[in-house]
DNA sequence: AAAACGGGGAT
DNA sequence: ATCCCAGTTTT
């Protein structure tokens, strides 16, 4: 079995027709890899969390949901989606056949909403091609919106058992100590070779237990500030235990940029029991979000005229500011915000433009948004 | 190779 | 305030 791909497409490490022996890892000793899996097993099976609730299963489209929502994405953030996404739609056939704004309610407040997205397209090119039951293959996994090497390991071998290595934070983290491997994770070079030594060091256990064991132990014990070596069942393997005062050292960690930050201005316009709110652009951050019409901060220009302006070139609407509601700020990955909520009022009942739609408030439950405008409709409510 | 893409919890 | 999480896609 071979899943390591090269620079950027991976494919898991394709290592040609080499046996165990002939195995290189450089510095990292074969007799290593080979020993470790046993312990590891053994502690995963006394110590797991069993009650996490894709452990109950392995139904291949019950994984891949875990999966996919666990994506740079903590344990206990995801089981209560898990189990509403489930709810809503128990099989994949049922979230193929669903409404995409239903599938992103659902996902509302996880993040990473392209996920939810690729979600409902995997789901309804796995209806149409594969007869609803997702490919028992690496590469036809691969192709589908979504699954990138990581997700399409850990389903073929979490599910369908099969030795694919599925590389992720805490594997990566794990090896980074075993090894003392003081290369960038994050390079195409490191991804690959980590997926060899992975695939190595899986032979000959179940794929399935063992891709779970590593990732458990790194979520568990081999945690990245402060590892618990001493309950670790690989010490005796560990290089980085071994040599260094401290395993948390690794992996290295390149700096980060600043997050630049903006000031928005933004109006919440009521008429008639109705709300007036745009619709986010299909691609890029938040899409198909809905929002309060307004925009970044004008320069030369006060909140109040921001809002205005902003307000009337994304909805054509002419307004005047009544009020000002609260601010809320708010980090994203790459930039933070303080948005300044106002009420605003127009003259007439005009028909918005673009994206902008009149929403009946008994219908704010059904659309998805950020905490930010969630912040916003929540002050807006409680000051009237 | 780097940037974009959310939100929350731990330190 | 910073890190980083069961990563993938786009640029
Ligand atoms: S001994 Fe410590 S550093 Fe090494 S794998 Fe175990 S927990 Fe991680």
């Amino acid at each position: 079995m071979k899943n390591i791909e090269n620079g950027g497409t991976n494919s898991n490490v394709k290592s040609g027709s080499r046996t165990d022996s002939a195995v290189d890892f450089g510095h990292v000793s074969v007799k290593k890899v080979n020993s470790m899996a046993r312990p590891l097993i053994e502690w995963f099976l006394g110590c797991q969390r069993k009650h996490l609730p894709w452990r109950k299963t392995k139904d291949p489209y019950r994984i891949w949901i875990s999966e996919l929502m666990l994506q740079q994405t903590r344990v206990e953030q995801a089981i209560p989606y898990y189990r509403r996404f489930l709810k809503a739609f128990p099989t994949l056939p049922r979230l193929a056949m669903a409404n995409q704004s239903a599938v992103l309610k659902v996902w509302e407040g996880l993040g990473y909403y392209r996920r939810a997205k690729y979600a409902h397209e995997a789901a309804r090119i796995v209806l149409k091609d594969y007869r609803g039951k997702l490919p028992n293959n690496y590469d036809d996994l691969r192709a589908l919106p979504g699954f990138g090497p990581y997700t399409a390991a850990a389903v073929m071998s979490i599910a369908y058992g099969k030795p694919y290595a599925a590389l992720d934070g805490n594997a990566s983290r794990v090896l980074s100590r075993l090894f003392i491997l003081q290369e960038d994770p994050t390079t195409a070079d490191a991804k690959r070779r980590r997926t060899e030594i992975l695939q190595g060091m899986m032979r000959g256990s179940d794929p399935s237990t063992f891709t779970q064991a590593l990732i458990e132990l790194g979520a568990l014990l081999c945690s990245p500030r402060s590892p618990r070596c001493s309950e670790c069942p690989i010490q005796e393997s560990c290089s980085a235990f071994r040599y260094l005062p401290d395993p948390a050292v690794l992996p290295i960690r390149k700096e980060r940029k600043k997050k630049p930050h903006y000031n928005v201005s933004a109006g919440i316009l009521e008429r008639d029991g109705r709300i007036l709110l745009k619709k986010r652009p299909n691609t890029g951050l938040l899409a198909n979000f809905w929002e309060f019409p307004g925009g970044k901060q004008l320069a030369n220009r006060s909140r109040e005229e921001t809002c205005r302006i902003r307000f009337k070139s994304e909805t054509g609407i002419e307004i005047r500011i009544t009020d000002k509601i609260c601010v809320v700020k708010h980090e994203f990955t790459h930039f933070r915000i303080t948005v300044h909520f106002y009420t605003v009022a127009c003259q007439k009942s005009p028909s918005p433009k673009g994206t902008a739609r009149w929403i009946r408030k008994g219908s704010l439950k059904r659309l998805p948004f950020n905490l930010v405008s969630k912040a916003g409709l929540e002050a807006y409510e409680r000051k009237k």
